[in-house]
DNA sequence: ACCTGAACACCGTTCAAGT
DNA sequence: ACCTGAACACCGTTCAAGT
């Protein structure tokens, strides 16, 4: 790709590094990423990733950020297209939440893994709470359009998200019949509408 | 533990090695898991697991496996001791769920990874539709005692079983503010109901 | 049938030394 | 400030050889 020599400084090695890393986590799975094999290739030593993160779990944390940062992006960029109304917002969120763990699924794993759980970066569990905000925010416009049933926001908006959690992480690992996810997602928002149903 | 020497046959080191295995992802997480390590604290060579599963991962298949048998057994015993009604065998389930995530967190996050998805083995993925069943049964049983809304079974389930991984992945991380945590799976329990009323 | 132990090709992490 | 390269203590996997 690149025909100017390699200069002893990589440039940016940090982003560079996540860039590949990524790249192998969607191809050749979570097992197969090494910083030894990142470093080779990337033309530079085995020992320099870990200027950048002091080690291979900082790594990963920031992948995980850089996945959370990219859903909130995407998700938001797909509710300001759609229309205002509560079923379209929450059709436009669902449909961007299952296409981005479609498309990274390893990632998706990353992100809500137990690994980086209980002492992960104060930015990723921003990033988490941030993209839980966006459900939040949904459920809280809902019910000021009288869309929604009226209650606490958080004690709705939990049940909603997790629904959405949990079929992005089907539709992620593969496992869902293929008849079912056919209008499976489909099924899902409508239930979810009926659960947020004003009585 | 074992004050007689050790005699050259394990006696079971398939089942000493998934047991073991199984504490050390509690206690460790699964980074921490090496074979080696395995081999070392059952007083075996490091080539001996070889002999009971041809590579790292089919031991992981294994312990995913048991997992899922676990799962079923606990749900299904927390059924049969609950009432008949839809929303008594829902709250069994939906609990019985939850404590097994909290109590076998990292083995959730295994069982459901998508590291062993596209060529898990046959018992694996059997088991795991054997548990998405119970959801879909209870769903069917419902519907017999007019409790549950008409439609196909499988459409109303998989939203069902959805927000229950969903619920059960998110308390097994510990991300849940604590607050919401607190009633979070009563307010799921009623949302999952309101989802499943009949019109 | 089951296990040992050496061998091989990998890891992550550390750290002096180089630029 | 950033990277190199040797060193260390680990891995998983294979395979002849032992019991």
């Amino acid at each position: 790709m690149q025909t100017r020599r390699r200069p002893y400084h990589h440039g940016d090695l940090r982003a560079a590094l996540l860039i590949r890393a990524e790249e192998t986590l969607r191809d050749k799975g979570p097992t197969a990423l090494s910083l030894r094999e990142l470093a080779r290739d990337l033309g530079v030593s085995h020992g320099a990733p870990n200027r950048h993160f002091p080690d291979k779990q900082a790594l990963l944390d920031a992948l995980a950020l850089i996945g959370f940062e990219r859903l909130i992006e995407i998700s938001t960029a797909a509710q300001e297209r759609a229309g205002e109304s509560f079923a379209e917002q929450l059709d436009a969120l669902a449909r961007a939440f299952v296409d981005f763990a479609l498309t990274n699924a390893a990632l998706l794993d990353l992100m809500y893994s137990v690994k980086h759980a209980p002492e992960a970066s104060e930015a990723l569990r921003a990033a988490e709470q941030r993209f839980g905000q966006q459900v939040v925010d949904m459920i809280g416009e809902g019910q000021r359009r009288g869309e929604v049933r009226e209650g606490p926001w958080q004690r709705l908006a939990l049940p909603v998200f997790t629904t959405l959690r949990g079929y992005a992480g089907l539709a992620a690992n593969g496992t869902l019949p293929t008849e079912t996810a056919e209008h499976g997602l489909d099924d899902v928002i409508a239930y979810i509408l009926r659960g947020c149903a004003p009585d």
